[in-house]
RNA sequence: GUGGUCGUAGCUCAGCAGGUUAGAGCGCCAGAUUGUGGCUCUGGAGGUCGCCGGUUCGAAUCCGGUCUUCCACCCCA
């Protein structure tokens, strides 16, 4: 009989222990600051119908979308043609009503419509769920990950993206991560798109600006003159590459240069806006005004934050933005929403880079009592019950096998304190407590171990 | 999806112009120490050299494929 081997699909991993602890440092971390924001909790199945995740992420997006196969007999779906003339993108439409979920964002909008008469709206939910792509996985890129979501939708209001940077600038403190908050708006590339006579370019364009800071401005320039828009038009965007100094200064620069866009001078009024609600606030984090952030999921209409660590490449920790008619193709119009997601998976990467997890994260058993025998066993059992009422983590070893593989256990595992209690220290109703640490022993009682570990 | 890269003991790695029984450090197990971990000493176990196929008298070593890792592009948390 072949032995299989073990091993994990592409781009998944295994958490141990150790990393489970940090994780959830993380976890709690970014939910506690949630919570205190006032938003409440939901999940959504991993799949969905492939109908709901289709179209919403472009044409990338669905390429990236894990497709699940029908059960049954799937290939009954199939006609002649598929068999003569094989077309993977219509067949797997055919064969795959469902797929596992792509982010947080396009669920929740399908979760607002489907239970709309049970929301009071606005509606602020988080949403810490794993979610799954089929991207060829790199250094702080998995196929499956932990994004941690907090949304409002039904307000139009820009006090939501002023709250999303505060919670952005929280969670990165409270994480102890040096980061920059980068900060755009759609109608702002919008309005470049129009100035420049290329509105239907838009597309081409974000994505283009989205790689200055990687490729340069000439390669930039390339780039779009190769996807044939042009050169006078490529040319109308020099003063957007030359965009420096202080924030306002390059509001100035920009209103000057979109003023024959209404749509591109709105983007530049909600973007002030938002930039003085947040002034008094004095956020730790650095905050940057980046006329060259596009973010690529196409929902997006307003607002778009992006979050890097500062002295690490590792892609976002944190993206986000306004989208103001996610709703509305599962038949459910005028619901504006804004929210930003957390990558917990890159954010455990760049806090290890740093060595930036506490040690106190580590809290496991306190106390081992050394098995020396049933009859030891039962007894230790009375008194590990009490002591485990008492609120001290404590654990009896499960075999009598030699006590020097059970100090062994003790010391691997970091257990500090070890109860021995053999014919001895029953007999005289007393516990043999040893520390660990400093190789220290002495006989209590039962109330003076109990004092004795509570410290 | 395109191009490249890595893969030898549990871990980190050496070996490789093809040639007897594939090594080290750490870890693991046992003993020195039959009610005591960490330190020390002694001994031991553990490898289809990622997998499949090819070239060769002979392959960990060369070639092809495949899977995995990492990297660039694409895109993104």
């Amino acid at each position: 009989m072949s032995k299989e081997k073990a091993s994990l699909p592409k781009g998944t991993r295994d958490f141990t222990p150790d990393q489970m602890i940090r994780r959830n440092y993380i976890f709690h971390t970014i939910t506690e600051i949630f919570q205190r924001y006032g938003f409440l909790p939901i999940e959504t199945p991993a799949m969905e119908n492939l109908s709901t995740l289709l179209g919403k992420y472009g044409e990338e997006g669905d390429r990236l979308l894990y497709k699940i196969l029908n059960s049954g007999d799937f290939l009954k779906a199939l006609d002649k043609a598929d068999w003569k003339d094989p077309d993977p993108a219509s067949i797997s439409m055919k064969i795959c009503d469902r797929g596992l979920r792509y982010d947080l964002t396009v669920p929740f909008a399908r979760f607002v419509v489907q239970h709309r008469s049970e929301i009071p709206f606005p509606f602020r939910r988080y949403q810490i769920q794993p979610v799954w792509r089929a991207d060829k996985p790199q250094r702080g890129r998995y196929r499956e990950f932990y994004q941690c979501d907090v949304d409002v939708v039904g307000s139009d209001s820009l006090l939501n993206e002023v709250e999303m940077i505060q919670i952005i600038d929280e969670v990165f403190t409270g994480l102890g991560i040096s980061v920059t908050v980068k900060l755009n708006n759609r109608k702002i590339l919008a309005g470049m798109a129009e100035v420049i006579e290329q509105s239907e370019r838009l597309t081409d364009i974000t994505v283009g600006l989205d790689k200055v800071q990687k490729i340069g401005v000439e390669n930039v320039k390339k780039e779009l003159l190769s996807k044939g828009i042009p050169a006078a038009s490529v040319e109308k965007l020099n003063p957007v590459w030359d965009l420096r100094g202080s924030i306002d200064m390059k509001l100035k620069t920009m209103k000057e240069f979109l003023a024959g866009s209404e749509t591109g001078m709105q983007g530049i009024k909600e973007t002030e806006e938002v930039l003085d609600f947040l002034k008094p606030l004095e956020m730790v984090s650095r905050l940057e005004v980046d006329m060259t952030l596009a973010r690529g999921l196409d929902y997006y209409t307003g607002a778009i934050i992006e979050v890097v660590a500062d002295d690490m490449e590792m892609g976002s920790l944190c993206g986000g933005g306004r989208y103001d008619n996610l709703t509305g193709v599962f038949g459910m119009e005028g619901m504006s929403g804004v929210g930003i997601s957390f990558g917990a998976d890159r954010i455990y990467d760049v806090m290890e880079h740093f060595s930036l997890f506490p040690d106190e994260a580590v809290h496991s058993t306190r106390l081992l009592f050394i098995n020396f025998g049933a009859r030891e066993a039962a007894y230790c059992l009375d008194l590990l019950k009490k002591i485990r009422r008492a609120g001290i983590q404590a654990e009896l070893y499960p075999d009598a096998v030699k006590i020097k593989k059970q100090m062994t256990y003790a010391h691997n595992r970091g257990i500090p304190f070890v109860a021995l209690v053999g014919e001895e220290e029953m007999k005289e109703g007393a516990v043999a407590l040893k520390n660990m640490a400093t190789g220290d022993q002495s006989k209590l009682s039962l109330t003076a171990l109990i004092s004795e570990l509570r410290r």
